[in-house]
RNA sequence: GGGGCUGUAGCUCAGGGGGAGAGCGCCUGACUCACAUUCAGGAGGCCCAGGGUUCAAAUCCCUGCAGCCCCA
């Protein structure tokens, strides 16, 4: 094999291409393991609304990661794609299309707009599956669904219809939030609240039949239009009197009554409040109990309404501002102050929220709650991490009816039909006659559901349900669910609510939940500031491997995570780092077969295997328990630290000499550990891992044509080697001391210096065989032992091991009084530790009360220090003679 | 108003009942035949404050301060 590769990786040559091999070799498609146990993630379907940002990048690259881990560990995995609809806002970006063309949606029509919505959707669904591609997530795109795909659309029947004939469906007249930019109800949670600087307006409402007046207080002084009565409290002494009289509406002329109710609060304002029943949840449900009068001011578009006189067709703050001025002219303003509230506003425009009553549907929450709750409180579902269990207990037991119906036209239809006779069809299949009275002039229900309604029936619908199919037999329910914590009580809640419901069963057994990619000062990267950076951007200028292991090293389970420039260099480094010591190694082994690890290894060898069975089991840990930042940190520190750093460094001692038997044996290691490695690493960096692997020989037994399907390595207890760790431990406290000690007195690394140790009988072997590696390593050249009671080189410097003391002799270089300076440093610290060491082990009740292996610990630790010190100390004394 | 998170090296953050960690930045030295996207060495932290539990607290509990998020 011939091997030339340049010295910096290069993805953008490499990237594209083995993704297309793994495509044609079909390995991501579920099934290839028969009869294996499953392990099946279903994507969190990204918008078709447009491209796709650093959150969804983070959120695949997870999946994948466990994904990609799973299929290796011999699972048959499946990792089901797709897209979602998401109703509001596609139709908003649409229709912001077609206003370009001064058209609104009413112009073109229901049946031509949605033809535009579905043009949109191609297109962007084929972006988002390019950028798919291109992070190198391995899904099984065979099984591609849509939530508005005519298998998702049957579900959506379905379940509606069922829902409806259980009762857990119902239209009524509620009052819902209305978005009068989006022109249609929005459900609870898609309102966000914001503390904002307002004003509160004082208004004086004469009396009628007795004298003086009552004082309301409101923020939106423009729905007193609306206003059907003026509310007291039933035990507030000041109005009790006033309580069943009237007073006049200002502006409108309208009497309306005075009421007593529970709600009000009488250290509010003046402990008065006006009721507007169409306008405020509130108000409408004191409305409710007292048979109040709707009026409504406001209309769907924010405009105020005909009936509403001179302001009639003003738009809502126009009119605000009006009545303000009105009120004022007549004589009604009391004053005006300010004052913060929360006010809503709309998720997808942001524009603020009016209040509606109007007629919608409703999913009944309560009976489908109970079951979702208990689901997870017996830990059928699990949480990760585990406080989101609390996030979505607390919003389960304090839900709301669900407003599902949109008044858009970009989503799935309700499927209820109106007769004129009155009757109202429910109907899997559209039906074409009114089973009350035979007339044949049904009307469709114009609006639609809400986006989530399908989304919650994700993990089953696109199994197939509701048909009975193998892949729903085999796969549901799935296995575990990543998403961020932002949609846990829009998305996560309701599937398994929807899924317990219809199939009897939790729809996955695991959520990992994550948090969200801000930008490098911490802000949430939006559109509106510009700051969000686009993942294609990276992985055009880095690679995606590098984006990849970016996002998941800087992410701990559950937090948000800030993207830095600084992180995404350390990243690619790391891929060029491993893209070198795979060319060492490529460079080194032409005409090598590999034929498994030689029988006989040497220290070297045991040292590296026996860190990296350690490492696999580590990895293999943290995955399990969802820890992937802390997992690819392991990765890291293995192939940086250990193989490249040091046992690299070691095996160029054998690869550059003449021994032939050394020189096969460092070989079969370095390629036995460099595969491995990139195994471990291929979840993480799967473009750079698959690459280098095809450039490395196969063993003649090798079956595998991909590292993608290669086996996880496992952890075997047979590779634990204390003996080669505690050993390569000392060697490298050796070298590294010695390096030290060099830095210090600035040598640089063309100048070697002898050294000398003393070291007790045992440990001279050990230092004899590396002597060659620490001369390398150490820049040393030529080692002597002192006998023991030999003096000690004068001129050195020291270094003092717990049990080898290193003289680095060097006259005219050691400056004697800096080097008893540093070693009294030395001194200090070590008796600082040495006293609480030694204060542990003389308290009682350390010794009864702490676990025997930690006083053990303890004592042992004691012993070295003490060691340690005497010899400094000695040192010390030897040197200071000399001055 | 309710719930939650965070506070650790100059920066960004891991970790977590028993000798303070990483990356980047900084300082010193080296183009050492895989890699200068590198190598070697170094400086730099009362682990937010106070109290409690414990033989032992940066770690667990409580309170406070500061910042952030979600829900009403």
């Amino acid at each position: 094999m011939t091997v030339n590769l340049p010295p910096v990786y290069e993805p953008q040559e490499v990237e594209d291409k083995i993704y297309q091999f793994w495509l044609e070799n079909d390995y991501f498609r579920a099934g290839r393991e028969k009869g294996k146990e499953t392990y099946t993630i279903v994507i969190p379907p990204p918008n078709v609304t447009g491209t796709l940002h650093m959150g969804h990048a983070l959120n695949n690259t997870i999946q994948d990661v466990l994904i990609r881990w799973r299929r290796m560990q011999g699972y048959d995995t499946l990792w089901l794609p797709g897209t979602d609809h998401a109703g509001i806002a596609t139709q908003n970006k649409v229709e912001e299309h077609l206003a370009q063309e001064g058209l609104s949606r009413y112009d073109v029509g229901r049946e031509k707009f949605l033809e535009k919505a579905w043009e949109w959707k191609d297109e962007y669904h084929t972006r988002i599956l390019q950028q798919l591609y291109k992070l190198g997530v391995s899904c099984d795109w065979s099984r591609e669904r849509f939530t508005l795909d005519e298998g998702c659309s049957r579900a959506v029947r379905a379940v509606f219809v069922s829902l409806y004939e259980k009762g857990l469906i119902y239209r009524g007249d509620y009052m819902v939030n209305w978005c009068p930019r989006c022109h249609t109800a929005i459900s609870d949670i898609e309102v966000e609240h914001e503390e904002k600087p307002s004003t509160l307006t004082h208004i004086r409402y004469p009396g009628i039949g007795w004298e003086g007046d009552i004082v309301v207080a409101t923020t939106r002084p423009e729905t007193m239009l609306g206003d059907t009565a003026v509310a007291v409290h039933p035990e507030d002494t000041r109005y009790r009197a006033l309580v069943g009289k009237k007073v006049l509406l200002p502006l409108m002329n309208r009497e309306i009554p005075i009421i007593a109710d529970e709600y009000v609060d009488p250290a509010f304002g003046s402990g008065a409040v006006k009721i507007t029943p169409a306008h405020d949840p509130n108000d409408f449900a004191i409305g409710q109990r007292h048979g109040l009068e709707t009026v409504q001011a406001i209309g769907e578009k924010g405009l105020m309404t005909p009936e509403m006189g001179p302001y009639a067709g003003l738009e809502r703050y126009a009119a605000r501002r009006q009545i303000v001025e009105d009120l004022e002219k007549q004589g009604f303003l009391e004053k005006i102050e300010d004052y913060a509230h929360a006010v809503g506003h709309c998720q997808r425009c942001n524009t603020e929220i009016e209040p509606l009553v109007s007629l919608q549907w409703f999913v009944k929450m309560k009976p489908l709650a109970g079951p979702a709750i208990k689901a997870v409180e017996e830990e059928r579902i699990r949480f990760v991490p585990e406080r989101f269990t609390r996030t979505y207990l607390h919003w389960m037991e304090n839900i709301r009816d669900w407003c599902i119906s949109r008044q858009i036209w970009w989503g799935h239809r309700i499927p209820a039909w109106y007769c004129p006779c009155g009757e109202v069809i429910v109907a899997r299949e559209t039906p074409s006659v009114c089973p009350a009275c035979g007339g044949t002039a049904l009307e469709q229900d114009t609006d639609v559901l809400d986006t989530w309604f399908s989304s919650a029936l994700w993990p089953f619908s696109t199994l197939g349900w509701p048909d009975q199919t193998a892949d729903l037999a085999h796969y549901f329910p799935t296995s575990a669910l990543v998403t961020g914590y932002d949609i846990i009580s829009f998305w996560v809640a309701r599937m398994i609510f929807m899924s317990l419901s219809f199939m009897d069963k939790v729809p996955f057994s695991e959520v990992s939940v994550h948090g969200l990619v801000r930008d490098a000062q911490g802000r949430k990267m939006s559109k509106s500031l510009g700051n969000g950076i686009d993942p294609l951007e990276v992985i055009a200028d880095y690679g995606a491997d590098t984006l990849r292991f970016t996002l998941i090293t800087g992410q701990a389970p559950g937090n948000d995570q800030r993207f830095r420039p600084e992180n995404v260099e350390a990243s690619r480094n790391f891929s060029n780092k491993i893209w070198n010591a795979s060319r060492y190694v490529l460079l080194n082994i032409e005409d090598f077969q590999p034929e498994g690890l030689p029988l006989v290894l040497n220290r070297h060898d045991r040292w590296i295997l026996d860190s990296f069975n350690r490492v696999l089991a580590k990895t293999t840990a943290l995955l399990q328990a969802y820890e992937l930042g802390e997992a690819a940190r392991a990765v890291y520190d293995f192939i940086w630290g250990d193989f490249c750093d040091w046992y690299i460094e070691l095996s160029k001692i054998y690869l550059y000499g003449d021994d032939a038997a050394e020189k096969k044996r460092a070989r079969a290691v370095l390629y036995h550990v460099l595969e491995g490695s990139l195994r471990l690493l291929h979840p993480f960096m799967p473009f750079i891992s698959e690459e280098i692997w095809q450039h490395l020989p196969r063993p003649a037994v090798h079956t595998g044509t991909a590292l993608c399907v290669s086996p996880w390595p496992g952890y075997s207890p047979a590779r634990e080697d204390l003996q080669a760790r505690r050993e390569m431990g000392l060697i490298r406290a050796v070298i590294r001391a010695i390096r030290n000690l060099r830095s210090e007195v600035g040598l640089p690394p063309g100048q070697k210096t002898p050294v000398v140790f003393r070291v007790p009988p045992q440990l001279q072997s050990l230092i004899d065989e590396e002597q060659v590696f620490i001369e390398k390593l150490a820049w040393t050249e030529g080692i002597t032992f002192l006998p023991e009671g030999a003096a000690k080189p004068p001129q050195a410097l020291t270094a003092l091991l717990e049990e080898i003391e290193v003289y680095l002799p060097l006259q005219g270089v050691v400056d004697l009084d800096q080097e008893i300076a540093r070693l009294e440093k030395e001194l200090q610290a070590t008796e600082k530790d040495l006293a609480r060491a030694a204060g542990k082990i003389s308290n009682v009740n350390f010794i009864q009360k702490a676990p025997p292996e930690i006083v053990e610990k303890e004592k042992n630790k004691k012993e070295e220090l003490s060691s340690v010190r005497e010899k400094i100390f000695s040192r010390l004394a030897e040197l200071k003679k000399l001055i």
